[in-house]
DNA sequence: CTGAATGGTTACATTATGAAACGATATATA
DNA sequence: TATATATCGTTTCATAATGTAACCATTCAG
């Protein structure tokens, strides 16, 4: 069981990795791009505390959506050394791209089972000790030691 | 249920190596250590081959098995070129000890779930198509990309 | 007003990785 | 037999991902 889980949740990542890279799109950045579409105008230091993704990595993440004129770094009104996060209309259409081959994406996975299966395994799964100490939306391959132990 | 099977993989993995860490194992050596058991005299080429590992890779995994005493690399009496891998007495319980604690893993990672609950998520996960693409006892994470392909 | 804390960035060391070159040996071919 | 090609294992090298710590500007607390 452990390994088949590894091995799917392995697959299924690298699946999904290759499905966002015609977009120029990184699993981490999506998931950045989707917390700023939910929070606009968040700073980076609440972003990396959301996702639990350490502030350095932060940087280059955040670099590479601003580069690609996705996310905008507009300056915090009152904390000047905060940088307020922006979706730009060109992100916003690409999240949508995004979240369009995530469905997909999700169906593939899913193959032929059907809604109740669906539900059902869902169910199991989430049953698993290790579920619990999953936080909504964020990903462990993200999340650094200390920020995890906070 | 791509993201649930993603965390989750990478937890369990997670779980495993620390799980594994005080023992001085990787959980890459634990798979060869587990094959070289299985097929005493194999080649380091045929390990690899078998488990979809590079050789320049598996180089390295078997200096650290061997520098621990827990692998041999025998000469190959019809071929000079290759070595012979065998499990010394210390690598056998060093297996025992790892199988010993992966069953444990195992517990661990079902919880609470009945035996038909178990069968039932066991079943249902292989029906995923991705489960279609693994080849047993191969770890993806392990294999490149060429090997992967072949 | 001074010292500590914070947001963001940068610099650096560490590690993991595969591709490719290499030497020794084996196999096929002429 | 002689020669070319393929194989096994190893080493070398370049590349990429990562976290820690130092850093600057700014804010907050006393």
């Amino acid at each position: 069981m452990g390994f088949l889980l590894s091995q799917l949740g392995y697959q299924v990542s690298g699946r999904f990795k290759t499905l966002l890279a015609p977009l120029g799109l990184e699993p981490r950045q999506f998931l950045v791009l989707r917390h700023v579409a939910r929070a606009q105008g968040s700073s980076q230091h609440a972003l990396g505390q959301a996702l639990l993704i350490p502030p350095s990595r932060m940087v280059s993440i955040v670099d590479a959506l601003e580069r690609r004129g996705l996310v905008e770094r507009r300056a915090n009104p009152t904390d000047r050394r905060a940088r307020a996060l922006h979706l730009t209309p060109e992100g916003r259409g690409m999240l949508a791209r995004a979240l369009r081959l995530a469905a997909e994406h999700e169906r593939a996975i899913c193959g032929d089972l059907s809604p109740a299966e669906r539900d059902q395994l869902l169910g199991l799964l989430r049953r698993l000790p290790l579920a619990g100490e999953l936080v909504d939306g964020v990903h462990p391959a993200l999340t650094s030691e200390e920020a995890a132990a906070s």
